[in-house]
DNA sequence: TACTATTCCTAGTAAAGCGGTAGGAATTTA
DNA sequence: TAAATTCCTACCGCTTTACTAGGAATAGTA
């Protein structure tokens, strides 16, 4: 089961929500919740990675909240995704090839090595810029707020 | 993490044996397992599913093994990987739009989408043909025969 | 028939990861 | 001082992963 956890999905949409409010003060973790039908608790958990990749910047106490510390078009999903996931390689090998002896000349990881590369590229070619554009042009039925 | 796990990855292996084998009698799943340095007992698992797949066929009994059920040039990466690992899709709203009602309207759930077909198409341009050429065309240093 | 080699079926299991919930401390504004 | 909010640490039930194990069923061979 090749997938990917609620970690990099719920991330992502919180992401995409400070996104849409970028350029406009800081944004409640407890709006994006609400927005998002997410729990605040989660969500909370997602916030330190973020913070120290540099992608968000908080404000604390009363008022406080959250912001994208560069423009939505200066980041990507793979960004995102490879904070909060971890190494976008199928296989551990990938990265460190010491953790098996057969890594020099097996054939099976120059696939997996492949995998990573088109993964990254395709998930490299979508900023959040583009994300909200794509959802400000669509009608989005049914949707809390 | 979006890591494949040992069944897709011993699976794939196992598969790259049955054809290098292939052509000539069924292959012992004792002598797979040695090649490869895996134990006989997890890759018994492995074998269900393929055989499901009409992907392996087995002989029962004294001088018995597994073969192939067709050549090697005719079974791809993908077909592996999806039979043992399950859908190739990050996520489930993908393949069933239902377990989520933002389906319609989710941009997330795009990416998703065009993520699968690029795991998916990365995927089937390996057949295991392919796999045993470039096996038998590189050194293996310190491989186990 | 008996023996052996092999696949096949079903269980079990320790460890890790996942998807949260919870309590309360620290910080800031008013 | 009070309220709002982020921040830190811990916990917990569930599922998945990566195996191991026992033994039944099947088929060739003597």
């Amino acid at each position: 089961m090749i997938r990917i956890s609620t970690k990099g999905k719920y991330g992502t949409r919180l992401m995409v929500q400070l996104a849409m409010n970028y350029g406009k003060g800081p944004m409640l973790l407890k709006d994006i919740a609400n927005k998002e039908n997410l729990s605040v608790r989660y969500l909370e958990h997602l916030i330190p990675p973020l913070k120290s990749a540099h992608l968000v910047h908080s404000i604390r106490g009363a008022h406080g909240g959250y912001k994208l510390t560069k423009p939505p078009s200066d980041i990507t999903l793979k960004d995102i995704i490879r904070i909060l996931e971890g190494p976008l390689s199928p296989s551990e090998c990938v990265e460190s090839p010491d953790v098996c002896d057969r890594s020099s000349f097996c054939v099976t990881r120059d696939i997996w090595a492949e995998l990573e590369r088109t993964i990254s590229k395709t998930l490299a070619g979508h900023t959040l810029a583009d994300l909200v554009k794509k959802y400000l042009s669509t009608p989005h039925y049914g949707e809390n707020q």
